[in-house]
DNA sequence: CTTGAAAGTTCTCATAAAGTTCTCTATCAT
DNA sequence: ATGATAGAGAACTTTATGAGAACTTTCAAG
């Protein structure tokens, strides 16, 4: 449990060395903090490694490295900032952490591993995660699950026609839209996000 | 068994705690509730804790946690299995379940959000945000957050050369590939997840 | 390989802020 | 009446925060 100038500098090390690649001086965090004492700043820095967060190498020059926890065993990533071509990295202001349980949970949601490329062009690639809320009803565009003839699942862009019948587009160039009866559809989901893993 | 204002108490705490991620102080509580006595305050706090909804650190400022935390907190999905274009959803044995901080936390991580298309066919499209792994070097292939001369950051894959030069290869059939002297670039992380929201 | 500046470590001191313990008062239902 | 519930507030203790001196170790320049 850390104070509140603790939590201040832990968060200023993991930004810090996300930015530069290397932990910061007592003397820099100092600064950030706004700290004269780098004694305090080393007080601080020991209550975070005692708390976990950080693996501290004694008396080498900026000796910590961070640890793969955060705070109230919350899964949270800081949002550095947006990274686009042609610009460096720009810091976003009003949102400093990502929280994963937010960004994904909610009730009555299920992930789907996708398998093909019916999806390739929404960037929904062979291997992704899908995060799927079920609901029998979906809105024109949604991507959804859905079952085809009580036999078939696929993930698929949907569309409502004004004759009631519901037409599935692929985002994929290579295969083209179907028309179906309605009856034929049952929709299991919407999904609501997706995630990839490089390994 | 707690009194109508205990209970209050006890609401406001849990409330604060998941909206701050930390316990509240007694003056806060005490602003909460209306009260301005934090002996008060103090008094229904113990309540709490001697009802075994609470822990208390004595003495310690912000010193309460959560007991029976609810394990809804957890952020974890069900995996219900694979999606295949023509195929029902095949089940995966043993509900699965996914861990969204095992999936994506880690040491020196943080997160970006993508501007631009650059490397939309690599399915990571604009707005998408990226997990980003803080590392010096990269393999071949890999997806790379590199600063160029000091100034600009740009997501790519990365090549080394024979010759020792850096291609910095995007995913984009609009854009080419440019080399550059090895001590222009300078790698920030490895791109190690990517996630998406759909709303 | 030496050496000195820079960085980390260990203290002590001071003050502000927060928690703890009291006592006192008032209301209300039994 | 009596005990349970509410609240105020004073007095006191402990933590949290920060400054800075003195010292040791690391690291890089020569």
């Amino acid at each position: 449990m850390l104070s509140r100038r603790e939590e201040d500098a832990y968060r200023f090390i993991r930004d810090f060395i996300a930015r530069h690649g290397h932990a910061p001086l007592l003397e820099e965090i100092a600064l950030g903090l706004g700290i004269r004492s780098k004694g305090t700043v080393h007080r601080y820095v020991q209550a975070i490694a005692r708390a976990g967060l950080i693996e501290l190498v004694p008396g080498r020059h900026r000796g910590m490295r961070l640890r793969g926890q955060t705070p109230g065993g919350k899964a949270t990533l800081p949002l550095l900032g947006r990274i686009a071509a042609g610009q460096p990295i720009a810091a976003i202001p009003d949102q400093e952490e990502i929280d994963l349980s937010e960004f994904f949970m909610g009730p009555n949601r299920f992930v789907l591993k996708v398998q093909g490329d019916s999806m390739i062009d929404a960037g929904i690639l062979d291997g992704d995660m899908v995060v799927v809320e079920q609901r029998p009803r979906a809105g024109n565009g949604d991507i959804v699950v859905a079952l085809l003839d009580n036999e078939e699942a696929t993930l698929k862009y949907i569309r409502h026609n004004r004759d009631g019948s519901i037409t599935l587009i692929p985002a994929n160039a290579a295969l083209r839209p179907i028309t179906y009866a309605p009856e034929r559809i049952r929709i299991q989901g919407v999904v609501v996000g997706q995630m990839r893993s490089y390994r």
